[in-house]
DNA sequence: TCTATATATCGTAATATTGCAATATATAGG
DNA sequence: CCTATATATTGCAATATTACGATATATAGA
């Protein structure tokens, strides 16, 4: 159907697919690459970096802002944006979680 | 028109951007929880833990072990599952990456 | 006020994902 | 060989995502 059953999953599991779900797409993964590299940046400047439309660059800035990846500030008649690193522990820790020893126990 | 211009991304950008997809569900979160926990499952073990149908189930194991983030081998007449810590350092190192200091140059 | 600049949103079309029933495949044990 | 068990695959239908043009909004400066 498409559709998820979200009320099975409790809260933690539910809020980082959220997460992971936003980086699932190359132009967020590439939007996050340039703000690691830049500190920070206006919506043009995505635009030009990658090969999409002003509109879908806003689109994905968004959705990354929804998931708490970054931040946006009105500046003048730009947005600045910047990494927002608050869920970036959370996300280390279950990758920590996944990689704890002795895990691999059933495959060569 | 829900099409991703891959080639426009380097490697490094889609590999990443393909292994978190896989990790954007919940239903694939609660089965590497599982799987963290229990060292091991079978396709049967999930679909006694999750609310969904052993078809499901099967799908959501091979989406992940497309992305390789787990393992599988035929043990008998069923998949003994396990998780794949292959990838797991390129995932840490993104989000450290992401996570470096004065990141956060524009949002108070 | 008018214009230029920057971003967000809407409408729409194309494509992808999700879920399940039904079916296929494959192995173990009688 | 037959049956039970376990998993994978196929074929839909429902829903979600992605992309872009067009348009809306909002600010700065002339």
């Amino acid at each position: 159907m498409g559709i998820t059953k979200v009320e099975s999953y409790n809260e933690q599991t539910l809020t980082l697919a959220s997460i992971f779900k936003a980086l699932g797409h190359p132009a967020r993964i590439a939007i996050l690459e340039y703000l690691a590299k830049e500190k920070k940046c206006i919506c043009g400047d995505i635009v030009t970096e990658l090969p999409l439309s002003q509109a879908s660059v806003s689109r994905h800035l968004q959705e990354l802002k929804i998931a708490g990846l970054i931040q946006g500030t009105i500046s003048g008649t730009s947005v600045c944006y910047c990494i927002n690193e608050q869920h970036l522990p959370v996300i280390e820790q279950f990758i920590t979680h996944l990689n704890s020893p002795n895990i691999n126990t059933c495959c060569p």
